[in-house]
DNA sequence: CCCAAACTGTTTATGGCGTAAGCAAAACTG
DNA sequence: CAGTTTTGCTTACGCCATAAACAGTTTGGG
């Protein structure tokens, strides 16, 4: 499975072509869980959009845990390449951004890539990338990764958040939430204060990317255009 | 639902006791998950834990979806109060690591809060303590509660990230990682110089954590002590 | 006090899922 | 042209959530 994920493809010898490839299979699983939800990916459904059983994917995929792995390193795509002129930081909140706008397009992706799982090569990229980008900082090579790795942390957490709220139901769901805060006011006065879930007009997204950037300058040795 | 979830019971009429409870469920679901995972909780495997059949805990949850709202909210646990007197700072790291806490004693929880679902009353209180926490830095009411977002993103992903190598398989899963790494050395110059995957002796949730707070703290008008 | 209403836990059944095993036909190797 | 390999399909299994109908128990209203 790691062969298949890493490209290593193997040979082609005896018996009739395979009529698909892996990478159209994963293709159409991307594209139905970007319009119906990781969920509505099952194999039956799947192979019906070839016109083909279930069973048959299994000549291409072992394991639907498998497809999934495939899905998110297809999905992620390989990681742009960073302008560093001007310093690792606005680099570093470009690869944010980046990062939030292809989650943003498949957003199964945030829960997906929570799980316990090989690595693909793309999504190897992006953590190549920002480790890149932190180079010159006087952090120590595993500062680096863990640094890169707050700001992905970051990034899922948000396109969560909004995945949540944007599903039809999740209005729904913020609406009583608000309900039921204002009923139990007294256990919450910090959460009434701040009139959390009010009609918020503000970007968590940028808030919280500039507080850990800033963070993360703070304990870099050497300024922020090195 | 949202009545179980947020305790009002519902009056008691007619008809035979029920023997069991919501709680009782709850908390046997809560146990099987933190010693199986979250899978392996079906309603069937569940209730035989009663000597009862799948069918009859349906008297007592809507959904099986909906014992795991119950169960997130039960294995959350109130928050505990913060001493405030050192100052927001000190503070909003013991909340931190609290629930870094808790999240550890409950693996699935890091993976199961990220749904769209109902809050409940308990993990709400996490958010307000931290709300509380920040309530004299001169940050707006919802800047607080996106800081405390922000640091809750970083618990959750830590948990995560930690649980997936604490799997039997994940540290042959970070194995072969290090092996594809090292075979495609090219490809990755930074992680390779970072030396990512190494025997790394060191605290990624306390260095992203100190990253995250400090980022708070340059955004605050006040001083930590406020 | 009695009985109908309400509520319990049960059985039975449905439709979905991932996937193991076996099978005919196809196509490459010698 | 064999023989072997590999394909895509069929069949089948066990598990899942949950709908529907049912029999037994408790209790409130008359």
């Amino acid at each position: 499975m790691v062969d298949l994920l890493w490209g290593r493809d193997g040979k082609r010898s005896r018996g009739p072509r395979p009529v698909l490839t892996v990478a159209q299979i994963v293709e159409a699983a991307v594209a139905m869980a970007d319009a119906e939800g990781l969920p509505a990916v099952t194999m039956q459904r799947l192979a019906e959009r070839f016109g083909y059983t279930a069973m048959s994917l299994y000549r291409y995929v072992p394991k639907r845990t498998d497809l999934v792995t495939l899905m998110i390193d297809t999905a992620l795509g390989t990681a742009p390449p960073l302008d560093a002129s001007a310093g690792w930081k606005p680099a570093l909140r470009t690869w944010a951004t980046r990062l939030h706008a292809v989650f943003g397009e498949h957003p199964w992706l945030a829960t997906a890539t929570m799980q316990a799982r090989p690595i693909g090569p793309k999504e190897l990229s992006w953590l190549e990338r920002a480790a890149a980008a932190l180079a010159g900082t006087g952090l120590t090579g595993p500062q680096r990764v863990d640094a890169a790795l707050v700001v992905l942390g970051h990034v899922r957490a948000q396109v969560q958040a909004a995945a949540g709220i944007a599903a039809e139901e999740g209005a729904a769901l913020a609406a009583t939430l608000n309900e039921l805060l204002r009923e139990h006011a007294g256990d919450y006065p910090a959460l009434i204060e701040a009139s959390a879930f009010g009609p918020a007009a503000h970007d968590g997204f940028a808030f919280g990317l500039d507080c850990i950037l800033d963070g993360i300058e703070a304990r870099t040795a050497v300024d922020p255009l090195s």
